[in-house]
DNA sequence: ATGTGGTTCCATCAATTGATTGAATCGCAG
DNA sequence: CTGCGATTCAATCAATTGATGGAACCACAT
C-alpha cells in the first residue's frame, strides 16, 4: 500500500511529509542502524509516538524513504532523457553527467541511501527486502547503449553501473574528499563534474574494443 | 598505542588476532552501528567480556579494525608500485587495476570499511576520528601523475579518487550488482576488471584536455 | 602444592531503543 | 454546544546493547 507515501509526497507540509523529508536525510547520513526513531522525531519536533502513528514501525518508514528517493530519481532520469534525446553520444554523456551531478549534489541523501543499499547489510532477516525499481537498464537504453531495457548485455550494465557509482561516490564522499582537496563546495562540484567527464567520455566515444584486452 | 594491533597482526591465531579477523568482516558487512559486540563474540565463539578484555570498548576495536585494513591496503599498494615501476602509463593503469581488483575482491571487507568511512556518519561525537593514513596522494605519485605526495593538484586527486572508488564500488556492490547481470563470481570479477580498464585507460592515455570542456 | 599472572565466562547493570497505551487536544460538522 | 474522528503527547514496556565485576580456570615457574 503506497498510498501513504503518495499522500506524503503530494503534501510535503503535512506531518507525514515533514517526517518523510527529515527521515530521508537522517537515514541517508547514518544508515538504517545508525538512525533512531528518536533522532528523526527530535528533528521534526514531534514525539516518537506521533512518528509511529503516521509511519508504523521503523522498517516501514525506511521502506517509504527508499521508495520516495527512488521515485525522485526516476523522475529526474526521465527529465534527463528528454533533454538528451537524439543528441550524439558524447553530448548525451556530457549533459547527463552535468545534470545528474547537479541534481544529486542538491539532494545528496538520494546518493547516500542508494549506496547504503548497495553496500551495507541489515540485521533484519526479512522485511527490508521490498521491491525497489532498478534504473540501470533504463539508463543503458536511454544512453543508446541498448535497444530496450530487456536484455541489456552484462558488459553494458557494468559500464552504466560504473558511471552512476562514480557520480554517487563524489556526492557521498564530499565530506571526506573535499577537505583532502581543500576546495569550497562550488569548486568541488565543478571539479567533480569535470573529472567525471574526463573519465567517462573518452571511454565511450573513442573506444576501440578494450573489453577483451 | 598500536602495540596491541601489532601483536594481533603478527599472530592471527591468538585470540586478539581471531577477534580482529572476525571484527573486520562483520564491521565491513554491517557498519559500525549495525554491528554489535555480541555478533562478533558469537562468531568467534567467545563471551563478550573476553572481547572487551582484549580490545576494550567497541569504538577501540573499530579503530583497530580500520587501522588494520589500512595497513593491509598500504602494503598492497607498495607491492603494486614495485610491480609497475618504470612501465608506460597505459601498462601501469592496466596492471594496477588488475592487481588491486583481485586483491580487493579477495578481501572485500577492506573496500567495505573504506566506503563506510567515506560515506557514512557515526553518532559518536568524537572518539571515532582517529588518525588514518590517506593513500590517495601516494597513488597519484606512484602513477606518475605527480612528482611527490605533497602538493598533488586537486584535479589529479579527484581523478585518483575516481579510479579507486570505481574499484571499491564493484567490490562492495557485488551482492547487489551480480544478480542484476546474472554472472558467477569469477565472470563478474573479470567483467569488473574489463569495465574498469575500459573506463579508465582511455581517459588517462589518449586524453586531450577535457578538464576544461 | 602453591602461588601468580593471564585468560575466560557467568551474571548483571545502566542506558538506549523500538514500540504501545491511554489520556489529552484539535478541527469541525451537526 | 455536542460529539466524533483524527492527531499528538506523556508515560511506560520489553528487548537490545555496551560494558563491568568477580569467580573460575589455565599454564607454568618456584
Amino acid at each position: 500500500m503506497a498510498s501513504a507515501l503518495e499522500k506524503a509526497r503530494k503534501d510535503p507540509e503535512s506531518m507525514k511529509g515533514k517526517i518523510l523529508t527529515v527521515a530521508r536525510r537522517i537515514f541517508g547520513e547514518y544508515g538504517f542502524h545508525g538512525t533512531t526513531t528518536r533522532m528523526i522525531a527530535l528533528e521534526v519536533g514531534i514525539d516518537i509516538s506521533t512518528l509511529h502513528y503516521h509511519w508504523g514501525e521503523k522498517g516501514d518508514l525506511y521502506e517509504a524513504v527508499v521508495l520516495d528517493i527512488s521515485k525522485d530519481l526516476g523522475q529526474e532520469l526521465i527529465k534527463v532523457e528528454k533533454r538528451i534525446h537524439g543528441l550524439p553520444l558524447q553530448d548525451r554523456l556530457a549533459i547527463s553527467i552535468d545534470l545528474m551531478t547537479d541534481y544529486l549534489f542538491a539532494h545528496p541523501e538520494i546518493s547516500n541511501l542508494i549506496l547504503f543499499r548497495y553496500f551495507g547489510k541489515t540485521r533484519e532477516e526479512a522485511g527490508l527486502d521490498f521491491k525497489v525499481p532498478e534504473f540501470t537498464a533504463d539508463i543503458a537504453r536511454s544512453m543508446g547503449l541498448a535497444k530496450d531495457r530487456k536484455n541489456v548485455p552484462p558488459d553494458v550494465m557494468m559500464k552504466v553501473l560504473g558511471v552512476m557509482n562514480s557520480i554517487h561516490s563524489f556526492v557521498c564522499g564530499e565530506n571526506f574528499f573535499r577537505p583532502m582537496v581543500n576546495l569550497d563546495r562550488g569548486t568541488y562540484i565543478d571539479m567533480a563534474k569535470n573529472t567525471l567527464k574526463f573519465i567517462h567520455i573518452p571511454a565511450f566515444t573513442q573506444n576501440t574494443d578494450l573489453t577483451g584486452a
